[in-house]
DNA sequence: CATGAATGAGGATTCATTCAT
DNA sequence: TATGAATGAATCCTCATTCAT
């Protein structure tokens, strides 16, 4: 029995890092040249047959889901970590913008790529799933606020709730700018400082207001 | 004479008629069915034949092309009239805010959605469309802030251009939640109110710094 | 109005003519290689593209429903003018195997083969229309053979309906094995009175008993 | 020496079992879902790997082959024993309709179903196969014919075999229609006694003629 | 200017068959 | 013998674009 588990798990392994290697294939040429790309291009890319993507993934939107899927954990990981470290309340959000500059778009910007541009508009389905991934990252962040204001009331979930929005809006653009565009200051350490500051003047009522 | 250059205006004007029925069902269908419905769809929506629509357009990526030039045009226009009344340098950023929500995505919530969801990742050239577009409207916000703020140093341009993205990004966010999904709460007044508190908060600092 | 309706007629032959090019060209690619080819193939013994093709059909089951419901109209069509003509009732069943003979087997190869070979067991939805068909053809000799007997008890009923399969399926394998298949006797004038005999002895008795 | 025979035996045994196994899953799955059904779904049914499959039968069609051989060999069987017990010829033939009713439609239905739809027009051997086996059963009926009607001119050879054709083809129509597509009277007794009533009828006279 | 039938390249997906283990 | 992952040719279908009328 030992011997068939251990069978088990070495498949399991191999079966995930075939899935692993075509995703990060395809994550490559998805943020090189566009969603559009045949399955043949991304089979390639991952040395694998046409027949063989068919074998880890149900079909195109399958793939792109998990690769949002993945991408939505990896964020949401990511900023909870920075967070989670002790320290004051607005020096944790920084910390945690910090972050996302650090690990997502320093180091993922494929997956960065697929999030804010490959992924958006491919269908009802995938746009359905960007909703919800975005959901659960704003809800976070407004959870987090809520918590250090301490305001609980309709109004006070309203204002979380949009202050997260913000937040992750201001990343975003600020991310495609720089990071996806590579368009103006190549001094990307102080772009993220302005930023983080922007983002710290427009929390700090926020989460002042509430005390 | 005359006469020909009356017809030839009449027909100028025809045209520019005929083009602009074509761009308005272009907008809407796309809005409805997504960037991927064929020219046929858009063909039908327009009262026109397939073969009509290429004699006013070279492709569908010219149509994308002038749908977003006339989308950033009307933008900026919006927010420009909005900004130019007189006022205090806040409150003026605070109006083309307001203009923003009111103008844009309460009455044209078609070209918001062409511009922040069909139009993303359609093709290189029209990314690079895209790029210039949100440069132009950042930049338009920059310059304001820049000549509040009278900093126009290294920093003080990157402070500026920064402070811009955040902008543009908070206020695409929190659009693309509550006019393009529809999600959380449906008091648009108040989510408007907010999400220009939180701009207000954090450009506050950034005209200050600057005093 | 004249003109324009002369246009629309023009235009209706003008696409059922084309509608027949390809119908009659996939009888024939049907018939000489399976209904497994292509729908290149079909296109190419059609003189049109493959985009052409779907002008005219939504797809290939579409084309084969099509197919079918012409050959059971013209089948329907041979068999009821054959049996129509005065005569003795012995004698009109007998015309209308004649028919059967003559006009289908011996004219419409193509469509005996499409009928009783191509489309067998191609997908849930044709073999439903092939049901439908049979019914419609058995039935109208079940009609016919209750005409003649008087007997419309539920017994006659069930008697009827038996002979006219009966009588079908006679005259399926017969032509399946001397215009199908090509195998046995040459001389087809014979077999078909043969044939026609076998069918008349089986029948008499059906319609006596009911005297 | 022993051994290894018994071995062999055993294997031989085992391979036999294995090959039953796929052949009975295979008509199984055929039956239900079609032809069309992949190699892994009957791999699948019959507990076995896909390779595995590959082991017993060189490709589809060999499976498909043999399993109509199968079937072919059961109907001359059941046929041939019905007949071969003593009574009066038209008994024997009548008998040997029943048992055509009871042992194949009834019992048989997978096989019925694969003689009669999912085998036509699969390929060409395919084809050539159920040509063959057509012409077996029909010269068997036609043997028999000949020899109880004692004519064996051209003109008699023709005559039987049209009858045990139009036989043939009465017993499949009929069978079609109440056993696969489960049409019409639900009296299945009462058809049998209608058909093979039509049967007797119509071959009565073949069989007096000769007299 | 206007039409819409026609084109065909391109993309997604399936499945019989093989082969290393 | 037995496995099932891997292959890739084959097939269906779509849609941007053209062009004869």
């Amino acid at each position: 029995m030992h011997f068939v588990r251990g069978l088990d798990v070495k498949f399991r392994r191999m079966k995930d890092s075939r899935r692993g290697q075509i995703m990060a294939a395809a994550r490559r040429v998805f943020a090189e040249k566009g969603i559009a790309v045949g399955i043949a291009d991304i089979a390639r890319a991952a040395d694998i047959s046409v027949g063989g993507f068919y074998l880890y993934f149900q079909n195109k939107e399958d793939l792109l889901r998990q690769l949002l899927d993945e991408t939505g954990r990896e964020v949401r990981a990511a900023l909870a970590t920075a967070f989670a470290a002790p320290g004051e309340p607005l020096a944790r959000f920084e910390r945690a913008g910090h972050a996302f500059f650090r690990e997502i778009c320093g180091r993922r910007r494929d997956a960065l790529i697929l999030l804010l541009r490959e992924s958006v508009g491919f269908s009802a389905e995938v746009e359905e799933l960007r909703k919800r991934l975005f959901q659960q990252l704003t809800d976070d962040v407004a959870d987090a606020i809520r918590r250090v204001s301490g305001r609980n009331g309709r109004r006070g979930k309203r204002q979380a709730q949009v202050a997260a929005l913000s937040i992750f809006g201001m990343l975003e653009r600020v991310a495609y700018h720089y990071f996806i565009w590579e368009t103006g200051s190549k001094d990307r350490r102080k772009v993220e400082e302005e930023a983080l500051a922007f983002v710290r003047d427009g929390l700090g009522s926020v989460l002042l207001a509430g005390g």
